[in-house]
DNA sequence: CCGTCCCCTACTAAAATTGTAGACTTATAC
DNA sequence: GTATAAGTCTACAATTTTAGTAGGGGACGG
């Protein structure tokens, strides 16, 4: 797993909405100002993070953003898998984004790996926003 | 930390190496033929572990590659690190490849990114060629 | 009906990844 | 001492991924 830059303003994004929530709807030029984000480019994640349930929208003015379902119900898991796929360190080893790669056949280099992937996955599905805000 | 072909055939040419140190040297079509690999690009991958001290070669007739440390003090960490870079999930909490990244002021985040850091480090690590073969 | 804000798609520039190509060097066998 | 079998080195190319930008459209409130 390598966070690239667009799960880190998601991860952000939804930080910032959690620590918010008592505020209702939130613009994304309030959260891409709050948070330095490129605001057209956040425009997209958000879009991406709606389409999946994890934030609400409506239009129009006093329009914007805010969680989809409860802080503690959106895990750092999810959303790295939505941004940047697989949490294992190679997709041979990844249970939702197996394909197959060179190491494959190497048993011991495998266990090792999935050890890696077993780490990361738990750490990260048990963490919500919940618990970072 | 996400593996990339590169680093995935440097591990299958040390495994290779170091299962064969018995034979001397062997040549990049062997390994190659082994172990499934584009020989030029194979031979790049031998070029770059060769300068970092993990092989020794020669050239000529019966030349080839060997490993140039015993296999127990090779350990997958500075494989991987030579290839890929960082170990850590994102370069702001990455002790040899820091680097400024979005998240770097959530305390919280960063914490949980250093656990899944220290966990891969350590693991990476302690595990070296010897232990595989 | 006007401004504000989300919706959606397409596009682009840069970087990384995954190789290929070919010329050069060195050691060994004969 | 020459042919040959290797490694050495650099440059290049194709593809994919990443990180955005651009801009028109649609909905909602006032």
């Amino acid at each position: 797993m390598k966070l690239t830059s667009r799960s880190e303003y998601a991860l952000l994004a939804l930080l910032y909405l959690a620590r918010h929530e008592a505020q209702g709807l939130v613009s994304v030029d309030t959260i891409a100002k709050a948070q330095a984000i490129p605001p057209k480019f956040l425009e997209q994640i958000l879009l991406t993070l709606k389409r999946a349930r994890y934030l609400k929208s409506s239009k129009g003015q006093h329009g914007g953003y805010a969680l989809g379902k409860p802080a503690d119900k959106i895990s750092l898991a999810e959303v790295v898998r939505l941004f940047d796929g697989a949490l294992a360190p190679t997709e041979s080893v990844s249970v939702y984004f197996f394909e197959h790669t060179p190491i494959e056949k190497e048993k011991n280099l495998i266990r090792v790996f999935k050890d890696i992937r077993d780490y990361v996955s738990r750490k990260l599905e048990n963490i919500s926003l919940a618990d970072l805000v």
